[in-house]
DNA sequence: TCCTCATTTCAATGATTGTTGAATTGTAGG
DNA sequence: CCTACAATTCAACAATCATTGAAATGAGGA
């Protein structure tokens, strides 16, 4: 991934309404959500969520389908894997030991069983 | 971490200069960079680096201390670990089959020997 | 103490970005 | 074809952010 690229990502991910959107469509999965859907869940205007949604589009964060009358959303999961790879990358780079914590950090999936409080 | 606080993060990372100035650091390593030096790498005015550079410190990536008469950054590279959780959190939440490829992609150090062109 | 160097702070300006409501496009059903 | 609905586009305005140069702070050396 490019710096530019990677600069628009962060940029949409800096802004509250885009980022309660990922957030969202990365829990509705593959199926996504329409954009009303999508509006009417973080409460903004339609137009405004339109404004965003194209937003989140350019930066591949996300990607349209049309479905009938409806356009449905939904994460782009290999645009979110590239930011991650880049950051990591970048992180990483020459110091490999001080960014491997955060792999068992972030630890995918549900959490299993937490030693203590670590939130 | 925090949604507000990777909102920060993310938006101190979307600006060019901010951006250079981390991945310059992380570069650096330990040791970090004085504040003049960083200044004349990525060819900004003293005043605009020290705008940028307390917007990465408020941010989490980077850290300062005083060395004599300079101000050494170095990049923040627990801020950086909790930005990479955060996201990793985000895009694995009930797909981590989808996420398992960053970790493999994003491959901490140097590059092994690539199979093929795979920009 | 006085002087110098490194950095920050400040105020002003220009440039981006977010929000709003009205008008528009595009899809489907009667 | 006409109506209803979903979503986007547009223009205008408000708000936030980046850049600049001058002035201020703070640490060391003479």
């Amino acid at each position: 991934m490019e710096e530019r690229q990677a600069r628009t990502a962060f940029a949409a991910l800096s802004q509250e309404t885009r980022l309660r959107i990922v957030r969202l469509l990365v829990q509705a999965g593959p199926d996504g959500m329409a954009a009303g859907a999508i509006a009417e869940a973080v409460e903004v205007s339609p137009s405004n969520v339109s404004f965003h949604l194209k937003d989140l589009e350019h930066a591949g964060m996300i990607v349209p389908r049309r479905e009938a009358r409806s356009i449905i959303y939904s994460a782009d999961f290999t645009g979110l894997r590239d930011l991650i790879a880049f950051l990591m990358k970048d992180c990483c780079a020459g110091h490999p030991e001080i960014c491997a914590p955060a792999l068992a950090d972030a630890r995918c999936g549900p959490p299993k069983a937490k030693k203590k409080a670590r939130a």
